[in-house]
DNA sequence: GCGACAG
DNA sequence: ATCTTGTCGC
């Protein structure tokens, strides 16, 4: 039973395309091709978690949803909550994905015509370490954790696989940060980006010491030196991924991770202020 | 052996 | 993750 279990979670994780919409590298649509807009890839949904700076355990999850076309936000949704789960690097789906689960869970029940086809997630794919186990997660967690982790054999298990897998939605992981894992580190990355072999590259894959693609760093702006770091989360492969976060680049980060940055940090810094009015009148 | 480690 | 000011450059 436990073995079974473990094989459907297995076979749960794609890291190849899954997805029943179309991408254009151009992303330009012939003539007549009206009655078929379903099938092309619209609304892209990004992702973030802020917290409050009053309390630390407070903290917001946030989902926008963007038009692939005009890169404009057509959705937007909050959450507040505690949360009890301390960060520990390598578990960050635990503190982070119940909330972005519910959120997305909830635009779904609700039949919203823009829910995303694709979600983008501040946070890393299969770009994540695995077995290693740490103390401040309770049993519950880590036995929730091996079950998820023990059956891939290729890759790891971060935030972005977390939600793809139990949303069921095709997701990419954008980390800002390089979580090491199997050799690499930010001092080879740039090494290997600021190469001369490299010096037209903007885009590295991501090899580890055991030969093994995780994904790649990308200089996503001309005039940045520190790279993002893109990976596979759910039923999408890496050369697609770039692809498509290539095309949602207009500043560092790609516009669905930006938005959710953004105006998340935005919703708990008004709430924050509200907060301190009443203060003042009390 | 110890430290490094997404957000 | 979060605080915060100015500063440089397109």
């Amino acid at each position: 039973m436990g073995r079974g279990e473990q094989e459907i979670l297995r076979e749960k994780l794609m890291t190849e395309d899954n997805f029943t919409w179309k991408l254009l590298s151009t992303q330009d649509k012939g003539e007549g091709s009206k009655e078929k807009e379903d099938e092309w890839l619209r609304y892209i949904g990004g992702v973030d978690v802020s917290f409050s700076n009053d309390d630390s355990s407070m903290a917001c999850g946030t989902l926008v949803v963007l038009d692939f076309n005009t890169l404009k936000v057509v959705y937007e949704d909050f959450s507040l909550v505690t949360l009890h789960v301390p960060y520990v690097p390598g578990f960050l789906a635990f503190r982070e994905a119940p909330v972005l689960v519910e959120i997305l869970d909830k635009m779904k029940r609700n039949g919203n015509p823009f829910y995303p086809q694709l979600l983008m997630v501040d946070g890393n794919g299969i770009l994540h370490p695995r077995g290693k186990l740490f103390f401040p997660l309770s049993l519950h967690h880590l036995l929730f954790m091996w079950k998820l982790t023990k059956p891939l054999t290729c890759a790891g298990f971060g935030l972005a696989c977390h939600i793809g897998v139990v949303a069921d939605l095709p997701t990419i992981g954008i980390g800002k940060n390089l979580h090491h894992v199997d050799g690499l580190d930010q001092s080879k990355v740039r090494e290997l980006l600021g190469a001369k072999e490299n010096s037209s590259k903007d885009l590295i894959t991501l090899v580890g010491s055991s030969g093994h693609i995780w994904g790649a760093a990308m200089r996503s702006t001309k005039a940045s030196v520190k790279p993002i770091y893109i990976s596979s989360g759910h039923r999408i492969s890496l050369q697609t991924a770039i692809r498509i976060v290539q095309m949602t680049c207009k500043y560092r980060v790609p516009e669905p991770v930006r938005q959710a940055d953004i105006r998340s940090r935005d919703y708990i810094r008004k709430l924050e202020m509200n907060a301190k009015r009443k203060n003042r009148f009390a």
